[in-house]
DNA sequence: TTTATATATGATCACTTGTTCATATGTTAA
DNA sequence: TTAACATATGAACAAGTGATCATATATAAA
């Protein structure tokens, strides 16, 4: 079936629809959204955000505990920098990353328990 | 610098990386609970998920409602249905789909949140 | 200043993902 | 049975993503 843009059915149930409508998040804000919720979208920042809410850790750390390059770690560390979920303090030549807020880590737990009630 | 597997300095942590490694959830979850958050990475699935968080929709409703195809719709929800985030019943010719649990809203109210002391 | 090291970044590429188009399935009414 | 419609599905394709390689930047020690 072709889409027309609208359903040709009775079934449109209208009034349901225009009181949803009213909960969707602005457009605008939308986009942080995903892009906030895509970074639990993958098992490196998973290890990496689960590892944060125990501990600070240094890039090196991090690198190592995940077994995976210097460079994936740090661009990883971007963007998640980038959608605020960690910060990093600078000490010498090592950053310390660690969570921004806790939000993180009910996400997590929340996951982890949709998870184990599906089986 | 290329990546030699481990770092090549005595500022591994390796006390701290022992005890973060414990709280790393299994190989074999990780995969789920990755497929799992990805259902939130993305715009047309917020609308969806918060929507179906106020009221059970059919899935012209949905396509309406998002201005997406029906075909569009159709594929989102199959993949919502595999990471058991949706459930639906059928009356007749219509598929009323709701959340399968209260997991989903309570994880979108905290990206919500999120975003909003983002600011 | 020179060297070593900790981290960051740009380019590239294989892989994934969301949408579209075309079509199939299932249900109800005529 | 036939027509209409609500939903599902397969193939294909453009756009996005995560890792790698090469290289750059920054800090500390020699």
């Amino acid at each position: 079936m072709l889409n027309t843009g609208d359903c040709q059915t009775h079934f449109v149930h209208q009034k349901t629809i225009d009181r949803v409508k009213e909960s969707i998040p602005k457009e605008e804000n939308l986009y942080d959204l995903a892009d906030f919720f895509k970074m639990f979208g993958d098992t490196s920042r998973i290890k990496i955000l689960k590892a944060l809410s125990i501990s600070e850790l240094c890039v090196c750390d991090l690198s190592e505990l995940l077994n995976i390059s210097q460079s994936a770690m740090s661009h990883q560390l971007r963007t998640l920098r980038q959608v605020n979920l960690v910060k990093f303090r600078k000490q010498g030549k090592i950053a310390f990353y660690s969570l921004k807020d806790d939000h993180v880590k009910q996400i997590l737990d929340i996951g982890i328990q949709h998870i184990e009630e599906a089986l």
